[in-house]
DNA sequence: AAATATATACGACACTTGTCGTAATTGCAA
DNA sequence: TTGCAATTACGACAAGTGTCGTATATATTT
């Protein structure tokens, strides 16, 4: 039934939690804080919401609770990328690639890696 | 001051007029029906909503209005795929693109695709 | 010119999201 | 054990989106 996808601001968390397992409201919140100018509820009550949906999960560790994702950071991501490719390039992984190399906010570090990654599957 | 995305149902009606412009609602309505049902005026009020974005421009054509894109296409695309790397892959477009590969619904033809580009790209 | 058909305009509604203030709870410290 | 500080729970609200029904305008046909 639940096939939702994390909103921006709930794949924000989850970036964070993907790259450390599990924080707190109060470390996810301060972590946020360094980027955005919002309210401790505000990440809360998102990451209450991300429960009820089963995005995350928690369990309590005395006056509070520890926040783990709860599915696999590539799964969520290939569900995302499927979905974006089918609306903004109309299917075309391929169109979206060309974009991306030609896009000049693409660092030549990013280019150089993505050659390689290219490079790699073709000796396959 | 005009900063924003157009959302799901949006682009499905810019990847309609990218590909032929301009079109009326009659029209896009008629293929967008194709793959989802939806009532008209449904479809006539994302346009108009579009329109007042400046995501469309209109000019009166006798009884209705026809419809041309108001951005390229890769500009809109560009401004889309920035804001996913950022939001989905933190950043890192290399990522992105190595998900993309593994995927197994990237097809054969596309991979090829994709490999010839980076190719291409390497020549200059 | 009146009738008809077609297109647009407008307003309403339910849902989701992000935002937060305030209330309630709870573990710990004095 | 009582009180305090931290944490969660809850409810409210505005904005945006997608949905549509109904009203209004308008070109075309009779």
């Amino acid at each position: 039934m639940n096939k939702k996808t994390p909103t921006a601001a709930e794949l924000d968390i989850l970036n964070i939690l993907w790259k450390k397992e599990p924080q707190s409201v109060k470390d996810i919140h301060a972590l946020i804080s360094e980027s955005k100018d919002v309210g401790y509820t505000t990440t809360l009550k998102i990451m209450q919401n991300m429960t009820a949906k089963g995005l995350v999960k928690r369990e309590k560790k005395g006056k509070s609770h520890l926040y783990f994702s709860n599915h696999a950071r590539e799964e969520t991501r290939e569900r995302l990328l499927d979905r974006f490719v089918d609306s903004a390039f109309g299917g075309s992984a391929s169109s979206l690639v060309m974009q991306l190399l030609g896009n000049r906010k693409t660092s030549k570090e990013e280019l150089d890696e993505i050659k390689q990654i290219i490079e790699q599957m073709q000796n396959d």
